[in-house]
DNA sequence: CTTTGGTATTGAGCTATGTCAAACATTGTT
DNA sequence: AACAATGTTTGACATAGCTCAATACCAAAG
């Protein structure tokens, strides 16, 4: 048997607490194993799904990074999110049955397919899987709320301090390192998730590198004084 | 028997149509009645709950009106929603055990509590409420994604503009007219909401008064052509 | 009726961010 | 290697919205 050949499984994926419940029981572990039905492989610049599409699942990220906006009838986009692995997708399609927003990967990615469904149909019977999904949701309710308040009441520094805090966390909760990290996202998609211009997001960018705070090489960064940009996010006028 | 002794119950709730599931069976119907353990009055200025607090369970709007908002270390507030009779509050509480924001009574109010446990109880077995609650909390990752639209991609007068058709909107949906409205917040408040000050709201309502677009006199509007604000949403620079 | 405190409006000047434009870097393609 | 396409940085200037300040308004309390 060749060994790359592991079984389809949560049971043994190593995101599995980043997107599964924890101290499942194993009768339980085998249920939520049935939950991926398929997975799922899309291309760098391919769109998981789009907005209008009628949903019927969520979608758990195994590998690979994604961005997440809606449009104006004008045209205009504002990102709304950036999510990697062991982070669900596809909320927004539930109250509707139709996605609202469109889901982009920034680098050629997996994900797996959970019909939603199967998700209701197991949570009624795994109260763990329940109240899980409950939580997933209302961590999005939270993250929302944060973004709002960077969006309409902090300055650029702010936001871009924020913005990079918030990746170097869920990336160091993956074991990368908590103060280098490559951007997988453009200067134009960072600047519409924190409603700046690309040429201010370039020059907060300068900025930062000019205090000592960054280094920035293209899209890898250093983070030389996290302090600082904690600070930069907590005291207003400084 | 005194007429206005009526049981307090959800079946015979004039708002039943907008917190609870419809199509529902009698049978699931008198189990849904449970799910409401007291009711509670907040009067204007009080606090539903606030940041930190213990999450058990979440709150219907009977009557009355909210704001809900997160606040940075340094005092900064943002308001981060409004809410009114026969929405639901407290969602974002699930995913930590406490509220991470404040809601605050605007007018007097009176809510339904609906313990958070129960609530997942009944879930597994009435399927309708289960899929209700899944489109609750949607709903309110899509408000938010618009919301951050809002933020992020609009000028003052268009984030007005679309904050007085969602009011209206949603006012309308609970029998009010669709051109008259009284404001309950403070322009403060709507500023905080909508990422301006409070000096940028009060010019931008004057302006909207001068366009012929809006009648003000002080918390009342009236709406003498919804077409121009509906045309300010979508189209960008006009 | 007057006072008081909160709220709203308006003006004048300022500033953070946007706009426009040019130069530069990087990546993938022929 | 040369090229095109895309993305990034930087400069000069414009402006939407902010700040500060004065005035006006309104509701509740005396």
């Amino acid at each position: 048997m060749n060994p790359q050949t592991f079984k389809v499984a949560c049971s043994n994926c190593n995101l599995r607490e980043l997107c599964m419940p924890v101290d499942l029981s194993p009768a339980d572990l085998e249920r939520i194993d049935t939950l991926v039905g398929t997975r799922r492989k899309i291309s760098r610049g391919e769109s998981l799904y789009h907005n209008g599409e009628a949903f019927d699942s969520l979608f758990a990220i195994r590998t690979g990074f994604f961005k997440t906006s809606v449009t104006l009838e004008d045209g205009r986009e504002q990102v709304t999110g950036f999510q990697m692995a062991g982070e669900i997708m596809g909320l927004d399609g539930i109250v509707s049955d139709h996605h609202t927003c469109d889901a982009v990967a920034l680098e050629n990615a997996e994900v797996c397919v959970m019909p939603f469904e199967k998700i209701e149909e197991l949570s009624r019977e795994v109260n763990a899987l329940q109240h899980h999904v409950h939580k997933i949701m209302s961590r999005e309710i939270v993250r929302e709320h944060g973004v709002m308040m960077m969006l309409g009441s902090m300055r650029a520094e702010e936001r871009l301090a924020a913005f990079l805090l918030n990746l170097t966390t869920r990336l160091h909760a993956r074991g990368f390192s908590r103060s280098e990290l490559v951007l997988r996202m453009t200067r134009e998609e960072i600047g519409s998730y924190l409603g700046l211009k690309i040429e201010t997001v370039s020059r907060t960018f300068s900025k930062l590198v000019e205090d000592g705070v960054l280094e920035v090489k293209q899209k890898n960064l250093r983070i030389l004084q996290p302090e600082t940009l904690r600070d930069l996010v907590n005291a207003p006028t400084c």
